[in-house]
DNA sequence: ACATACGGGACGGCCCGTTAGT
DNA sequence: ACTAACGGGCCGTCCCGTATGT
């Protein structure tokens, strides 16, 4: 009885603060940033309250470095990342992320929806400091988009007559609105209805395609 | 002593309740459910804390009362509202609707998003009665909007290959995605891009339409 | 097992107010202000944290109501009570003061210092209202010394030769001296060592005095 | 990776210590004891908080070494050491220091106070460790003042009839008194005022002295 | 139908001290 | 001798809900 022998003492903060970040990010993903509990982050992390603030200054600050060293990474390069493999034209290689992601989400990934998107609508009104780290995640995202359907456009595989950079924020836009409606709906069928038709958009895009930019055909 | 009229006592039960939704309305759309705390409500209203536990069981069933008898129906109301007008085809009062949006919202409700997707992405996770009540309103939406194009389609102004409902629940994405991407970037002029894509993208529902859904042109 | 009647629930807020101040002058009075906490006083005044916070917006509040209405009344009462006495010349009158004050203070009083000494070298750097509310306090005491020791002058009791309102600073300052040297040293002997001195003092202030302000005359 | 170099490293553990004891001196100088954290004497000092702990064995021991190596050496030099000067007699020694001392400070030192009566009003009724290191220092400086009043009595420049500790303990308590009363009112006239009537009291202290321990006179 | 006093329970954020490491 | 990661605990604040009273 009463003995509790005293935590780990391991002394790596590198792996404790990677620890708290993606403890953090979980619980956040979970609950939302206010419902997300210091207490909560500690114990899903294994560190202590006082690591917690020897490593950021404030719960804000440790959101703050969620968005920046998680989110942020986790959006670019699951968006972003399949557009850089070469030999793929931009739109084929969006319609075929949009085609998997929808499959590839587990069911409570699909409940809980996009991390950004949750931050963004939750916070962006309450921390303008939060809110500049989604929108530099968010102009980062937009901006990649762009640049790839450019590069096709010079390339010749997207129609030279569209704004690409106006494209780009309606494709995040379009994306964010999905898993969001779909969160609301806890509908996985919603979630792939929309990226079908944000697909058929696409492909109205290329350049020989007459009817335009596709649209849903009848009957599912 | 301890003189200090107590306040106004005005014994309208309508009229109270009235007042706590419309406050509490405000209160969540600018803070958030979780950070608008009940004396915030209370506060706001004018009518005291007294008077919120007489009406409402507590803080959530005010929320859901504020989901169904004031988002709701604002929600419906402007963007179903439109569509009712006789002698405009659907896709017409759609655009319409779209182009006043963007420029008809002040600075504020840019900054402060919609107040469903705000909900949605907050609480849904949280709260499943909220859930539904967020549910049932977007699905209310989504069948208006298919509504009106079945009606269009049926009319003769929306081309009858494409999967109305699909359509709907697109549409429905798309705008609360553009709310919340405008609501991250404080910009009004992303909200304005978006939905003008979006208008776009319904000209090329028009059964004659050559180059199919549209596109946004280039340059500006 | 288990059943732990709620609490007394009288509904009496100004004796709960009154409650609150007491405890909270004992508790600082006790601990000093920033030692003693919040706890600290809903324990010792038996109300809860809601009702603390009910009644001052925050601890600080507290403080400043605690100065105000009870430290103030009591240094007031206590020094310029005696000084109202008709019949009495204020020299005679603060004489007497100051022999009761070193023998009718229990011995914890003399360990705890006077009060409003605490709060002036523990707060007045820290919290500037406070200081205010600090520096009313001996403002009015200094000024009352004054306003005694000027009718004495009128009425020929007090020698006409000397600035009242310097020799009542004075007081004050010689008198919180006293007690703050007693606490330090945790010596009665030594506050009345000092009243007694100071007492001397104030003979000298008498119109036939010759040898002027008295001096403590030698071997005890 | 990881390269973030280390604080200096000038193993000079007597410099530390004295830089310690400073910083930990002006800290709680500014703040009191209680509001000074270690990390605020810490980062005051430059040096880190495993320095602290190793060169003292808690936050007490360090403000028991700051009552005695600090604040008592800088008490007893600057109110004793002026009584040392050959060819002065100690009256008027002392009046000399008072009026120096009035104006020499900054306006900062008077709104900070004295830090021997900060401390024994803050903690002597926290730590009895403190209170007897405070206890010793002013008994020091009574005793100091004492001695030189009994060495003018011998060299005939003070009245034999008067009792020269009890005149000591009476000006270290109306030093300090003083000191404390300017610190709540944050006025340096009245701490000048207090001082001139201590230094007219003084005056009555010798031999030939007609109407005795002066007064303030009259007109400012 | 409402007003206000109040109960009780979290939660964020220090803050002191220890200890593994250099 | 000195650094910095970390442990654990407490404190002020706020917040939701209840209950008494009018």
């Amino acid at each position: 009885v009463g003995l509790h022998q005293p935590k780990r003492r391991v002394r790596a903060p590198a792996i404790t603060r990677h620890a708290l970040l993606q403890a953090a990010y979980a619980t956040i993903h979970r609950l939302g940033f206010q419902a997300a509990s210091v207490d909560d982050i500690v114990e899903e992390s294994g560190v202590t309250k006082g690591a917690v603030y020897h490593h950021f200054a404030d719960k804000a600050a440790l959101g703050y470095a969620v968005v920046h060293e998680v989110v942020r990474v986790m959006m670019l390069d699951g968006w972003l990342g399949p557009l850089d493999e070469p030999g793929r034209d931009p739109l084929t290689a969006l319609q075929g992320a949009l085609r998997q992601r929808a499959e590839r989400h587990t069911a409570v990934e699909i409940k809980l929806g996009c991390p950004l998107n949750n931050l963004t609508q939750e916070m962006s009104t309450l921390d303008e400091v939060m809110r500049g780290a989604i929108e530099t995640t968010l102009a980062a995202w937009s901006r990649g988009f762009a640049l790839a359907l450019e590069r096709g456009q010079a390339a010749g595989t997207v129609r030279r007559d569209v704004d690409a950079r106006k494209i780009a924020t309606f494709l995040v836009a379009a994306i964010e609105g999905s898993y969001g409606i779909a969160k609301g709906a806890r509908s996985r069928a919603l979630l792939r209805s929309n990226f079908e038709t944000l697909a058929a958009y696409l492909e109205g895009l290329r350049p020989g395609s007459r009817r335009g930019p596709g649209l849903p055909a009848r009957g599912h």
